[in-house]
RNA sequence: GCGGGUGUAGCUCAGUCGGUUAGAGCGCCAGAUUGUGGCUCUGGAGGUCGUGGGUUCGAUUCCCAUCACUCGCCCCA
């Protein structure tokens, strides 16, 4: 016999957990769906060369997995499990650019795939939930302010508690950075430092900032006062045009301010407040693929779950795909993590096991096809109902009631069958009315929605 | 890729300074209660002590190796 187990960081759920899960991605896909997102589904692997396009290095390499047929052998391998959902709708868009109509607005829920060692809350499997918009040629910044609007209806749906959705651009750091006397060469370094500024707090970043490229006492603090800029948008921006006004710095920087303030405006248009949007200027991303706006989420009062969802505006990622530029903004929720630690954290409640509202007991085996024909009623109408026809007691059927968490049981014998009723039982009170079999539907229906 | 921790019942863990029948809580099953669950009580089932080797009269215990899990670092498109 072989012993069952699992491997190392692929998160399975147990059923009551899963359901929980489920009801997490029916409220993204719903809002992926309010805001005109269409659905793609793209495969689990794709050509090897496909995937690793963008370069990356050694660092990339490592975590993806090879796909091949076990006859081959498996030294080299022509196809790779995807990693995220971003480079694989780079491909298809590229592919189809002819027969999309653009500006293309997909969402994608899907598992991808990541060879990493297994720590707290990092799966090498799980879910994302990614929403982008891709434009032909241009993309308004409008799309850029509509991501957060997205997020926002996301999470104040999951009702998960307070969250922040932070924004900045990476124009504006890079800018400054640049005219901070960084050089040009160690900017994107620079820009990782600084991302981890909520994770191992501003003395860390500033000793390795110092250590690394040595800046003068006086840049550092400058460098230190930027990147700790975190507030509502117009109080951000203000401040931030007196530290260092756009003209003193360069273009990039210039830019970056007036991208920011564009999408920050945007944003507040959309209905959107400080109490779930700031402009946080330390958030970079560690892609080097964002070209402007980033966004980073955290919940408020659990910085230890660190970033929820990320991501920003590209203005080229399928030109490694086709010379026909297509700029997009999107984000993506790791879900598998996010909802792990939801659990853990006790702020998603994990209830039923079951699907199905109804358990229809069975108290005479004999006349099993009445309770098989009840069952059938209630489908037919729409309600889900299961019969108890493993548990010989109906002490054990209640039981069975009660461990998988449904709502109503439904309870009849000879008395009730000559009576034409049925015993209807709300399982969290114990409090059972008698209904008559005409009228049993409606009223469940009724029970069900108050 | 690098470093730390832990492997004993389904789960969480205790224990054995090396000794004959390895324990608890929770869970599970049954009964008390043959047309009613959660609470209570009673009884019961369930263990190659991760695996392999070494030391020893004797190893779950000590040593070595190995595997697995786990936490952190690197990285995280």
């Amino acid at each position: 016999m072989i012993r069952p187990r699992s491997i190392s960081g692929l998160r399975e759920f147990l059923p009551a957990e899963q359901i929980a899960f489920n009801r997490c991605v029916e409220i993204v896909r719903k809002h992926f769906e309010l805001a005109g997102a269409v659905p793609l589904s793209t495969p689990a692997f794709e050509l090897r060369e496909v995937l690793l396009a963008k370069e990356g290095g050694d660092s990339v390499d490592r975590q993806v997995y090879g796909v091949h047929r076990l006859a081959d052998g498996g030294e080299d391998t022509d196809y790779a499990l995807r990693f995220d959902l971003t480079v694989p709708m780079a491909r298809f868009v590229a592919q189809h650019a002819g027969e999309l109509t653009f500006p293309f607005r997909r969402y994608q829920i899907q598992p991808v795939w990541r060879g990493e060692r297994a720590q707290a809350g990092r799966y090498r499997e799980f879910i994302q939930c990614d929403i982008d918009v891709v434009g032909d040629q241009t993309l308004s910044l409008i799309n850029d302010a509509e991501i957060p609007a997205i997020i926002d209806g996301i999470f104040k749906e999951m009702n998960i508690g307070p969250f922040q959705i932070r924004m900045s651009n990476r124009k504006l750091l890079e800018g400054f950075l640049s005219g901070s006397g960084i050089p040009s060469d160690a900017i994107a370094d620079a820009m990782r430092v600084i991302d981890k500024i909520d994770k191992v707090g501003p003395d860390e970043i500033r000793k390795e900032l110092a250590e690394t490229f040595s800046p003068g006492a006086e840049q550092l603090d400058r460098i230190m006062v930027y990147v700790s800029l975190r507030g509502p948008a117009e109080e951000v921006i203000e401040k931030l045009l007196t530290l260092a006004p756009a003209d003193s710095l360069n273009e990039t920087y210039a830019a970056g301010v007036e991208e920011l303030t564009t999408v920050a405006r945007a944003v507040a248009s959309l209905g959107l407040t400080s109490e779930t949007f700031v402009l946080d200027l330390s958030v970079a991303r560690g892609l080097s693929y964002y070209t402007g706006t980033v966004y980073e989420t955290t919940l408020v009062d659990h910085p230890g779950i660190g970033s929820i969802c990320s991501g920003g505006r590209y203005e080229n990622l399928a030109g490694l795909y086709t010379s026909r530029k297509l700029p997009g903004v999107g984000i993506s929720i790791g879900l598998t993590r996010l909802v792990t630690r939801l659990m853990e954290a006790g702020l998603l409640a994990v209830e039923q096991a079951t699907t199905a509202p109804v358990l229809v007991t069975v108290l005479d085996p004999g006349s099993l096809d009445r309770y098989l024909n009840v069952a059938g009623l209630l489908r037919k109408a729409g309600i889900g109902a299961e019969v108890a026809t493993e548990q010989r007691k109906i002490g054990q059927q209640f039981k069975y009631a009660d461990r998988k968490g449904f709502i109503l049981a439904l309870v009849a014998g000879g008395d009730e069958f000559a009576a034409g009723t049925w015993q209807v039982k709300t399982l969290a009170t114990g409090e059972q009315v008698v209904i008559e079999e005409v009228k049993l539907v409606e009223t469940i229906r009724r029970m069900l929605a108050g």
